[in-house]
DNA sequence: ACGAGGATGCTCT
DNA sequence: GAGCATCCTCGTG
């Protein structure tokens, strides 16, 4: 049970739950798949709360030539204390990892696997369902339901999230994941979206037939 | 429907 | 300089 209480959604916080820390602490592709079907958070001070139904990831880990910390993940097999870009993936499990893509857009993701193994979930797409007038102020041309949080960077700007969340912990808020009782979800797998390096890797999911994927693809399985 | 191109700021492959 | 885990607009069919 989540110790607080979200305006307007109490029957719906009761069937969810934080998801404890120890979750994220397993291979990203593994909790890549589970994250779907769970809900994202943003709390606001004095304000109604902002959420999404997760409905697409994609997982970035060790031996990962897309991952941020694959450089990095070189180097230290020269030298253990070397430094860098992507730093964050190594650390502790259950914290946010940030970016700035393209140097406009922020793009959410949730670190895995135990310390000094790197590894991430990208949050890629939502389906809103707390506070949606928020989502549609957010995202002033946006005329589809459909379209205001289809994206990695569409769901941050939909929601506000901006570097200020960058490595918090997701036991304390303001982000916060919630999972559901019964999760009952079909997951769909595909390649990963706009790399170039590791195309084929099957590490994208998705809630099949959901209306609010960033974009249909072919399945690999 | 689909493709090209521009916006914009990091880091370093 | 190149290369990015992107999004939007404006062409063409």
């Amino acid at each position: 049970m989540i110790p607080y209480k979200i305006m307007g959604i109490q029957f719906e916080t009761m069937m969810y739950s934080q998801i404890p820390m120890s979750f994220y602490e397993r291979p990203a592709v593994v909790v890549a798949q589970e994250l779907l079907g769970c809900r994202l958070i943003v709390e606001n001070p004095g304000q109604e709360a902002i959420g999404g139904l997760i409905v697409e990831t994609e997982a970035y880990t060790t031996n990962d030539p897309a991952c941020h910390a694959w450089h990095l993940e070189q180097k230290r097999k020269m030298n253990p204390n070397a430094s860098g870009k992507g730093e964050e993936l190594f650390g502790a499990p259950g914290f946010t990892y940030i970016y700035l893509n393209y140097g406009m857009y922020w793009l959410l993701n949730v670190v895995t696997d135990p310390i000094g193994t790197p590894g991430a979930v990208l949050i890629r797409a939502v389906e809103p369902c707390i506070g949606e007038e928020q989502f549609w102020k957010n995202r002033p041309n946006v005329k589809k339901r459909e379209d205001l949080a289809n994206g990695p960077g569409k769901l941050t700007l939909a929601m506000g999230i901006d570097q200020r969340y960058h490595q918090m912990s997701l036991a304390e808020g303001p982000l916060r994941l919630l999972q559901p009782r019964h999760r009952r979800v079909e997951v769909a797998t595909s390649g990963r979206i706009g790399i170039s390096q590791g195309v084929d890797l099957p590490w994208r999911f998705f809630i099949k037939d959901s209306n609010f994927v960033s974009r249909s693809k072919p399945s690999l399985t």
